[in-house]
DNA sequence: ACGGTTCCTGACCGTATGGTCAAATTCACG
DNA sequence: CGTGAATTTGACCATACGGTCAGGAACCGT
């Protein structure tokens, strides 16, 4: 009658459980708001106690922070595609289409994001001050360069890495909103497929890239 | 020593408080998310008493129905240029135009519908269902008979209008990370200009409609 | 095997919040 | 005026929530 199979070593439960949480947190932040959820709710979801829960993580403020920055390092990390291309076409492209995977594989990081911003951005204040500023910055200078060697149209880089960013977030965000227009469904593989191509083909002509 | 002029009629002064408490209430619901709202913020904003915002909505859910409701009827009435062209240029640039105003104007109600979305729609589902499904497919009928007619590529109309939509309302929802990325300053005349523009210039060319 | 550390958890607490209510005030109207 | 309806509001209540804590269980190094 043994309630689990309690193979793991104490560090293994310790990462596994944090892992749990941290999942679970993620998903009840994104579906109602910081004010929203509870650490009861968490920790149901987690399938742990609720002081369990504060044992591993203090705060619910500090539960949701770090909810929010391993969102941040992770779209960082996928934003890498940016630099490994030197062409517009490649870069541009390859940006997209990793921004959309993200939106479709982890749509509830992508929310929590949009409320943290949207709510003035109390805890990650910090975070886009500096590293999110240096990275736009970097990838403004990309496409000033792409556009001195007359490779693109000369578009204004900021507004250009605002409309990456509003659409292919928006897939996640607005998930809800799509899939009620789409019938109550969620888009398929094919549909998902058609809404990258649609976004790449009016982006990269709209800035004058012919691949 | 009189407090307030006091110079309204009853009605007067019911209509004035309830538009009162409603803006107050737009303003917390989308700075701090449903859940983070408190019905003592809203009415500290409106200068009212908690008891007297109960009398005009009786629960914090109808109050923020009426909020979200009133957002939606603003969105539907500005769209209207969309349909009073019958060029792609002229009703989809208007469209942009129209759409950015609005994020300018009145951020809040933008962030309020976004938030309500992300959350699944839990008080406007219905909405979602009839009247923006019935407006979609009105406007995806337009798109397609420009396309049929030549006058511009043959783009996904879906597609198509979530890029729109979150190109726009990207500048609402996420101004704090804009206005962060601006060096701590708001969007100023110039630069809300220069945003329209390049929105326009990217999307029209990037569908085949030169101006 | 044993001492110390880490981990787990049920029971509990103080507070904040949405909502109620009844008494008081203001107003509309005959 | 006078009377009833509408409005206003301070005081109050029940509940739900974030967080605490003490005692016990599990685990680790030696």
């Amino acid at each position: 009658m043994a309630a689990q199979p309690r193979t793991n070593s104490k560090k293994e439960r310790r990462q596994e459980n944090e892992k749990l949480i941290l999942a679970a947190a993620e998903k009840v932040f994104s579906e109602a708001g910081f004010g929203g959820a509870t650490m009861q709710l968490i920790a149901d979801m987690a399938g742990l106690p609720k002081a369990n829960l504060h044992y591993y993580f203090p705060t619910k403020e500090s539960l949701y922070r770090q909810v929010v920055e391993n969102i941040f390092q992770f779209w960082l990390q996928a934003a890498d595609v940016f630099d490994d291309a030197d062409d517009p076409a490649e870069g541009i492209g390859a940006y997209i289409d990793a921004k959309m995977e993200i939106s479709r594989r982890h749509p509830s990081g992508s929310k929590v994001w949009a409320t943290e911003v949207m709510h003035r951005a109390p805890v990650i204040q910090d975070y886009l001050e500096t590293t999110l500023m240096e990275w736009t910055e970097g990838r403004a200078a990309i496409i000033n360069r792409w556009i001195a060697e007359g490779r693109m149209d000369p578009v204004d880089p900021d507004h250009l890495l605002y409309m990456l960013w509003a659409t292919t977030q928006h897939y996640a965000d607005f998930s809800h909103q799509i899939e009620t227009l789409n019938g109550g469904k969620p888009l398929d593989d094919a549909q998902w497929e058609a809404a990258k191509a649609s976004i790449k083909r009016i982006i990269l002509k709209g800035i004058g890239v012919t691949e």
